[in-house]
DNA sequence: GTACTTCTGCACTGAAGAGTGCAATAACTC
DNA sequence: GAGTTATTGCACTCTTCAGTGCAGAAGTAC
């Protein structure tokens, strides 16, 4: 139910209203009781499908092409997706909420966790341990190279989305610019020598 | 008023509870009332206090001695004070009720963030200036390398200790070693060569 | 049409919880 | 002690809101 998404997003578990999430979907209360059970049920529910989107996202957000001829520009253009992935509105309401409400539902925050950025880390951590093998990059251990990677290349607006109000989030452009120095650096750190 | 705060971060603005809050101070609800004047001011109140401890903490956390005689081991220095902090219980129950918030009370966040990991990346930015002066680093932007650095060093724990669970943070001890690692990253990047 | 299922409107209950009023009490000041 | 101020207990109002019951309307199947 999208009407259940924005006020939940907005207004957390607690401040969410059944009573004006049904109008909202124009559909008696009622029926949302017949089909859900319960504010609980729609809550984790609607999150769990969420949670699957995002993790679409992040496949498509992270997909690197291991067997290109031209890793570090294959680097690059992963790079931009993900930059543009951070500032989504979309993502960075979806993980405000589920920050706010670990305490009440910390396995959902889990199952985000393992299903959307994990996906990410294994995806790249998988591509590091390629351009290793091809004796592109300098890595020992894929899993922190991947981190580093993404940290160096969405660390800083990652975070600072989650504090920023909607209407002032970075744009895909700062962010992308950004993104592409810190790939740089990551290569500066880890391209093989010699 | 400690117990409001440990209401206000297990709960969160709606779902904390006056009366309780009173009950665990050993106090009537009429005198929270009568010193606050509402849940409202409390909330504010309390959490622009709590961001000054932050600002405390982050202070100490950061701070670099750039007239050592050896820099690098001065930023390893400040990588396990930041680890340290960053899987702090305080710190993370904190941003994780600021960033809950945000759509609720977008002013508390920005200041959070602006006196607390802002404080961090300015005192980082400083010493990347004058380590580049000294020649010890090759810095173009020193506002960017502390991002690279801070993100480095704490940026996967910093997002993950959000999503877990209180009683399933990384320790410390792991986070310091995987910290050490980052800096040596850094150091591959920015250490002048020639 | 008839039988069956689903949805709706709406009134309702019950509980939780913010905030108030006030008289009694305690604590502090001198 | 007298006077002043802060604190308390408690009953109370009012609002919000999750969840229910039910009778009727609307849709579906055949």
């Amino acid at each position: 139910m999208a009407a259940a998404r924005e006020h939940f997003l907005a207004n957390g578990y607690v401040g969410a209203n059944v009573d004006e999430i049904a109008a909202a979907a124009r559909v008696s209360k009622r029926t949302v009781y017949n089909i859900y059970g319960g504010k609980e049920r729609l809550f984790t529910e609607l999150l769990t499908g969420t949670v699957a989107i995002a993790e679409h996202f992040s496949r498509d957000a992270a997909t690197v092409l291991t067997e290109t001829h031209d890793a570090e520009q294959e680097l690059r253009g992963v790079a931009v997706r993900l930059a543009r992935t951070v500032v989504d509105l979309r993502i960075v309401r979806l993980r405000r909420l589920l920050i706010g409400e670990v305490e009440r539902f910390p396995q959902l925050a889990a199952d985000y966790y393992k299903h959307a950025p994990g996906l990410v880390m294994d995806t790249l951590a998988e591509a590091m341990r390629h351009f290793a093998e091809r004796g592109v990059l300098d890595v020992d251990d894929p899993a922190l190279a991947a981190e580093h990677f993404a940290f160096l290349v969405m660390g800083a607006p990652l975070d600072r989305a989650l504090f920023t109000e909607n209407d002032q989030l970075p744009t895909p452009d700062e962010v992308e610019s950004k993104a592409l120095v810190g790939v740089e650096v990551f290569l500066r750190a880890y391209r093989r020598v010699g």
